[in-house]
DNA sequence: TAATTTATGCTAAATTTTTAGCATTTTCTC
DNA sequence: GAGAAAATGCTAAAAATTTAGCATAAATTA
């Protein structure tokens, strides 16, 4: 439970930080921009401020703008927030995760059997991520 | 973006739900149990009463105490929570998602084998969720 | 170089979330 | 049935989050 998607962050941080993780990189009128219900401008810089204070961005000057990145790779993120889900929601169970996850996609055959490969390799060890 | 797990909820009602969704049918005491931080008794209530109010839970009275229950079905929450994950970390690729979950699981043959065939189903256009 | 535009810095108010405490009800036990 | 125990109902204070607005600085342009 002691996840980073529901321990420290507020909603609207939440909702930021998962803007960030999906452009990389964004200045805060990107964020402004991909907001649902999209608050002031100098809201939006100051929530970017708050979550650079606690570490979850940092921020380069690119001309006369912030552009604002993630401190945490993207990976590792992702990695812990489905570990998150698949505990909560899919009694940690990798098979039932990936059933839901290839039923609600209506893949294509080719993609099926990238997947097949993808388990074939696994089955010979090569589990590096 | 406009996903269950992003909206409407704080934090700590978000911590909450994942409790309930984890073990189904909570009573307050077991709420108080699961919490990270544990605040006070009539704090979980409050949330939970909040929560109810919001149409996220409902509660059965068992003998004296109250049983919440989540309104929507695990099934359903967990799924839109995938799909947010693998919107926001993954590029919604399939492929990706679960290369993460398999290589972070260390599964055994027999589990691979399982998803092997799971997969090969899909192939046959059994795709009912 | 003066005016305009476009950014950030900072502060404080408004709102929402989180919390505790007291009152009340229900159940159990003697 | 009286008292104790264990639950909920309700209310309001405390804390945290979210917001806007004014001041200032940098860059562009005319």
């Amino acid at each position: 439970m002691e996840d980073s998607r529901t321990v420290k962050l507020s909603r609207r941080e939440r909702q930021i930080m998962d803007i960030v993780y999906q452009h990389g990189r964004v200045s805060v009128a990107d964020v402004l921009k991909y907001l649902p219900d999209p608050p002031s401008y100098s809201t939006v810089r100051a929530l970017l401020r708050i979550l650079e204070e606690k570490g979850y961005l940092t921020h380069q000057k690119k001309g006369r703008r912030y552009i604002y990145c993630p401190t945490q790779s993207r990976h590792l993120a992702g990695r812990s927030a489905l570990k998150q889900i698949f505990q909560t929601f899919f009694d940690r169970s990798i098979e039932k995760t990936v059933m839901t996850l290839i039923s609600d996609a209506d893949l294509s055959d080719e993609e099926l059997d990238r997947l097949s490969q993808l388990i074939e390799q696994a089955k010979k060890g090569d589990t590096s991520s």
